[in-house]
DNA sequence: CGCGATCTTGAGGCAATTCAAAACTAGTGG
DNA sequence: CCACTAGTTTTGAATTGCCTCAAGATCGCG
């Protein structure tokens, strides 16, 4: 058995609670939305967020919190969870720059989630009325945002119909293959996910224990399929892991 | 044990396949959004639509057809549902008059999931580029559709939450108390949930078997929570679902 | 009244959990 | 540079909740 390096996972370790002006407009402008909008128009929607900073494991607002801003990522990694009563955690979502969250809907309304920094992030976070007042103000970054909207409530299908039908390894397959899919890079290991990643969180993101997520990834990497560390996973055989998610879900 | 009375479910016996004019436009005017634009707009969006009709056991469409039109149920019941390589169905929501449906994000994708007709049904159907079209002449239409989609994605979390952490009693439970919220209507028996609704739809939406949602339906038949027979069920003590919900979701 | 569909009930099996302990890893400070 | 430590990961054995398979009971409809 070759033996395996440390963490091939870059940790971005750039000043953590802030980011600069120039990133602030880059990361606007790259969001689905805002795709359309004049320069002057963006740099009129930049003067309204406010930047947040965040460490590890500190929360930006918690399930349940009267949710007034909408969150978009700058920098770093996060995740959107629930607690069940019983103390376990549901992941519902890991985010990276360019994603955004908290309040969707209309102002009022509680947060359904909590979401939670993972590294050192900053975030940009615009009031609901603001944001709602810019959508008002760009009827075709309404549009993009509905679009957004939909990719993520099917991306939610995805996840219950897998969890409705599907064992535990096409869980883990699936979870792995969407987390490449956004945060894949290429590595001599493999295609290597490009985060922080244990497999507690790959439990919490499937519905499994920690415990059966260590025997998957282990029966994996016997496979040859993946490639695997502390807090890492690189992809070897993505056909496979597809096609084990086509068979079993 | 007191003697069960048949079905108290009310059937439509309407005529299946249309609706009145009169029908259409009030539908138009109860959704969610539409509700702020002005009589004469309403006219000239309602021209947009068509009208389909369909009987029970059809599909509106199916996942993988190219998804070109927004739907919105005029009449009768319908569901959103997927199916799994193995032949097993998860259904994903069930849809009452003034629900949409279909092609949401922009078009060019395909439907992610099938759309089937529970009982004669009457849909309002629109191309998703004239669907855009009204939101960008109706910018504050277009907030409302965000708030009706940002609902779903939260109730669709919920079912991630549960299906991730809550054993087959709490899902059932779960499942039982959104449709009384959604089709409960009170009568003698109950809160009665006010559509066709047997043992196995139950399971598609919970995740579990067949034999499994009869086995707990049962058990809260016992304790007396429920009231229940063939293709129906009506509620007798919500509070003792929402407690078995708290405590093991 | 009888047929088809729905619902119930039981027994055995299996996948995943729980409980528990050992092996490993990446930092830490001596 | 190495031993130490806290957190992560692995592995094992026992348990269990749900599924599978298989009848039988019940209901509604023609």
């Amino acid at each position: 058995m070759a033996k395996r390096r440390k963490s091939p996972v870059e940790i971005e370790t750039t000043e953590p609670h802030m980011c600069s002006p120039a990133l602030r407009l880059k990361i606007l402008r790259g969001l689905p939305f805002f795709r359309t909008v004049a320069d002057e128009d963006l740099a009129a929607i930049n003067a309204r967020f406010r930047e947040q900073g965040f460490s590890p494991g500190e929360f930006i607002y918690h399930s349940g919190d009267p949710g007034e801003r909408l969150y978009v990522l700058a920098e770093g990694r996060a995740r959107l969870l629930r607690l069940t009563s019983g103390g376990k955690q549901v992941m519902l979502d890991l985010l990276i720059p360019g994603d955004f969250f908290g309040a969707l809907g209309q102002a009022g309304t509680a947060y359904p989630d909590s979401a939670e920094a993972l590294t050192p992030i900053c975030a940009l976070a615009i009031s609901v009325d603001d944001f709602r007042e810019v959508l008002r103000q760009h009827p075709a970054t309404a549009l993009d945002v509905l679009d957004a909207m939909a990719a993520r409530l099917q991306a939610a299908h995805d996840a219950i119909h897998l969890l409705s039908a599907a064992p535990a390894e096409a869980r883990v397959a699936h979870i792995l293959l969407k987390l490449a899919g956004k945060l894949g890079v290429q590595d001599e290991a493999g295609l290597l996910i490009q985060t922080p990643l244990g497999r507690e969180a790959l439990a919490e993101m499937t519905g499994i224990t920690t415990e059966t997520a260590s025997r998957v990834i282990s029966q994996f990497q016997r496979d040859g399929w993946i490639e695997t560390g502390r807090q890492w996973i690189a992809l070897r055989d993505t056909a496979a892991l597809e096609e084990l998610v086509a068979v079993e879900g």
